[in-house]
DNA sequence: ATTGAGAGTTTTTTT
DNA sequence: AACTCTCAAT
């Protein structure tokens, strides 16, 4: 979350003024810049409290305040419980709390997260072992497909994905395999209902949990375990929970369980801004928080610091025609501001090019830095030729990106090695490992290792061991799987040791590394550095804790990161993301882009009403984000899957009042436009539209708006920042050149480096860890020496050969 | 068993 | 347009 600057114009006392002397003076100064709502939501003390927050209403600010205040009242942090959905959230308001109260013991951390700390401790009252793996949705996929294909469910009607939702949507109502009824006329909840239980059972076997396993099991566990529950209960006497308006059940029970002998449940959100519907978040969480707590006090933050007057106004417009709300009195007494720019571009391109020259032009003015926009779209499809006009006329620029770092094949690829390790029961890590690089382990005998271990009752892994018992199995095929094995068992002996080292293991010992190395292949070259990048993960997660980390806490870290996470606060650059991306973040000037009918709202969020509202809010969240300027666009033409067709404009368009805004046309001279003018005449008033829309409405590129041919080197300066997950991107304009310097310092020293040793001569490195003095590394050389470890520092090895 | 070419599909948002 | 999957050739 960005920094609150919402008070900075108040010209309050700041603590810079004032040296700090002791805690309850700092918090004094902290009271006293509160305003009177926050002050009664801050100083609260037990019981249960609702916090209304309208957007830009200091809401971060005030509960991190609380935390800082509830401690000051003698309040141990390790009673206390903050809750969050985003890791970006949790850390930034981790920080903030620690910076306030100086106690690192309070537990501030995403549901998710906490969920899984938890079930690492009682994973064995769920049926899962404490080191259990985490399956992400791509995983799940996985699992279904092999609990599909072990009980010959014949599912061709719907995809493994559409079934996985299916399950989610189940395990996020509390909904277990045997209470699963599909309402009648709903053919997917047949399949659901059928397939379900083995789903479930393929996850117990390999010992794995999927995302919504997280919160299932928890829930079930509060439920089951009275004394667990209680237990817990006490020790978290204080329980905060951010956006509340986007639980689900799962985790509204998990809240609810926690807060019963100490019902010091503090929860803040806003219904006009729940916008995880899908997700299974259930509005009515926080619309009927009151009746779930009759003696609930309950605050509304109605005055907003963050955007001016118009844009304000804008947003209180639109939301106004939902008509499932809590009405609310947002107001401001910022300043009215520049009008809501509401521009029409002719085609994608132009809208793409148009807002990246505008934002190149204030930032060659002087008026405004990169850092200070942001450009929205509802969808991460929609991010590429904004991408392409970024790079053209070189604005930095990062973006919040849908394929992010720990997706990608080679990092997922060599995770799985590390799940594998610490759960050899992970069926899905090993299928996805064991042929990966090729082995000539293929798919008949994964299929005849698969039947073997289904009538055993095995894992694949515990079934590859016991490769004599396989009568169908062939002699070569078994004696690639005990190859296989045995490999297991190496890497296996070393996973005490720093990650980086065991990453570097699995990179050498697999071959894994070797095969890229000697690839002639330009995306090979590519999936070296991000790998090269997952070892500065590794490194960092080592450094973080000195090198005593464990394995388990390592995958469990990578699990749980998101897209949003990878956001720079810091960095100066220009931000895009999707509208989902946005939330909880502010930013001076704000482009909201492709506000069409079909995108925003999204096709298929238009048949049933209350979709329809989560778009609107979704909207009014991405212009609630804006704190100076606002520009609403949409394009006349669009590129869909590779076709163009002409678009319609947002039907929430016409919701925005005119009166506050600006209309800008550029291009109206263009042969397009006379033939969008005559389009315009024709069409039928908004309100008949009824079954419109993107598909109904199509037209061919009138032929002058060709796209541009690629401009040289636009694939070229991708990387990722340490940390890994942002795509980022320098045009040349402001590109830094500079290479580094040769390596010799023992921090250059790389996985799988070729070095030169004045005794042993040539050698490789296997697997490297620590950092300065005590950097360590262990190297192949040929024989006679064999495999050697050295402490950098003190050998006199040189890097051999490019880089 | 592995590879490559061609066909077919496409998913909104994310912990 | 870009991705995945299938099938045939090696």
């Amino acid at each position: 979350m960005p920094r609150d600057r919402s008070h900075e114009a108040l010209g309050s006392p700041s603590s810079e003024t004032s040296p700090p002397t002791s805690f309850l003076r700092i918090l004094r100064i902290m009271l006293d810049e509160l305003t009177e709502a926050q002050r009664e939501a801050v100083t609260h003390f037990e019981g249960p409290l609702l916090i209304l927050a309208g957007p830009g209403s200091g809401k971060t600010r005030v509960v991190t305040h609380r935390v800082a205040w509830l401690i000051s009242q003698g309040v141990p942090g390790r009673h206390i419980l903050a809750l969050t959905f985003t890791n970006k959230a949790a850390d930034e308001m981790g920080r903030r709390i620690e910076q306030l109260a100086g106690d690192p013991s309070v537990w501030v951390g995403t549901f998710h997260r906490f969920c899984a700390r938890l079930l690492r401790k009682y994973a064995q009252f769920v049926g899962l072992q404490e080191n259990y793996t985490i399956y992400d949705v791509n995983d799940s996929v996985r699992a279904l497909r092999q609990a599909l294909g072990r009980l010959k469910i014949d599912s061709d009607r719907y995809t493994p994905e559409t079934i996985v939702k299916g399950i989610s949507w189940a395990k996020n109502n509390l909904i277990s395999p045997e209470q699963y009824q599909p309402r009648s006329g709903y053919a997917l909840g047949t399949v659901v209902q059928a397939v379900y239980p083995a789903y479930q059972r393929q996850l117990a076997s390999s010992n794995a949990a999927d995302f919504d396993d997280l919160l299932y099991h928890v829930a079930a566990l509060l439920r089951d375990n009275p004394e667990i529950r209680a237990s817990l209960d006490e020790r978290y006497r204080f329980v905060l929970v951010d956006e509340y308006q986007d639980t689900n059940l799962a985790q509204y029970a998990i809240a609810r369980a926690l807060s019963v002998d100490y019902p010091n449940l503090a929860v803040t959100g806003d219904p006009d801004q729940s916008i995880y519907g899908w997700r299974g978040a259930n509005l009515n969480n926080i619309l009927e928080f009151e009746r779930d707590y009759p003696k609930v006090h309950v605050v509304r933050l109605e005055r907003n610091y963050r955007s001016t007057q118009r844009i304000l106004r804008v947003a209180a417009s639109l939301i106004a025609h939902n008509v499932q709300r809590k009405e609310k009195g947002l107001f401001t007494k910022n300043g009215p501001g520049a009008p809501v720019r509401l521009t029409t571009y002719a085609t994608q391109k132009d809208e793409a090019q148009g807002i990246a020259s505008r934002i190149f032009e204030e930032i060659r003015a002087g008026r405004r830095r990169p850092g200070d926009f942001a450009v929205f779209y509802r969808v991460n499809a929609l991010s590429r030729s904004l991408e392409f006009a970024f790079r053209e006329l070189g604005i930095p620029y990062q973006m919040v990106n849908g394929l992010e770092f720990f997706q990608r094949k080679e990092i997922k690829d060599v995770l799985a090695y590390l799940h594998l390790l610490n759960n050899p029961r992970d069926d899905v890590a090993l299928l996805r490992v064991i042929n990966t690089p090729p082995r000539g382990i293929g798919k008949t005998t994964i299929g005849r290792l698969s039947d073997h271990a289904a009538r055993g009752g095995l894992s694949l892994l515990e079934a590859a061991r016991e490769v004599g018992g396989i009568s169908t199995l062939g002699a070569r095929p078994a004696a690639l799987l005990t190859k296989f094995v045995r490999l297991f068992d190496r890497l296996s002996a070393a996973t005490d040791g720093p990650v980086e080292e065991i990453v570097g293991l699995v990179l050498s010992e697999t071959g894994y590394q070797k095969r890229l190395q000697e690839s002639e292949d330009e995306d090979d070259l590519q999936r070296l550095a991000n790998i090269e990048e997952l070892l500065t993960v590794a490194r960092d997660f080592d450094e973080r804790n000195g090198g005593e980390g464990r394995l388990e806490a390592f995958i469990e870290e990578t699990c749980l990161v998101s897209d949003t996470d990878a956001w720079e606060t810091e960095a100066d650059r220009v931000t895009l993301m999707t509208l989902h991306a946005s939330k909880g973040l502010e930013f001076p000037v704000v482009f909201l882009t492709a506000v069409e009918e079909g995108l925003l709202p999204h096709e298929r969020s238009r048949e049933r009403a209350d979709q329809l509202e989560e778009e609107r809010r979704l909207m009014f969240v991405g212009i609630t984000r804006a704190r100076q300027e606002l520009q609403i666009s949409m394009a006349r033409y669009r590129d869909f899957r590779g076709q163009r067709k002409l678009t319609i404009p947002s039907s929430f368009l016409m919701e925005l009042p005119r009166d506050e805004m600006e209309l800008e046309h550029p291009h109206a001279e263009s042969r397009v436009e006379d033939m969008w003018h005559d389009i315009d005449q024709r069409r039928v008033p908004f309100d008949d539209v009824e079954s419109g829309g993107w598909h109904g409405h199509l037209a061919r590129d009138p032929g002058n708006t060709g796209e541009t041919p690629v401009p040289p080197g636009a694939t070229d300066g991708r990387g990722f920042m340490p940390g890994g997950k942002i795509r980022l991107t320098t045009g040349a304009a402001l590109a830094n050149g500079g290479q580094p310097a040769a390596p010799t310092a023992p921090d250059d020293f790389r996985q799988g480096m070729l070095v030169l040793h004045p005794v042993h001569g040539l050698g490789r490195i296997v697997a490297i860890s620590g950092s300065g003095a005590g950097r360590k590394a262990t190297i192949d050389f040929r024989p006679p020496a064999g495999r050697k470890k050295f402490v950098l520092a003190d050998a006199s090895l040189q890097p051999v050969g490019k880089k």
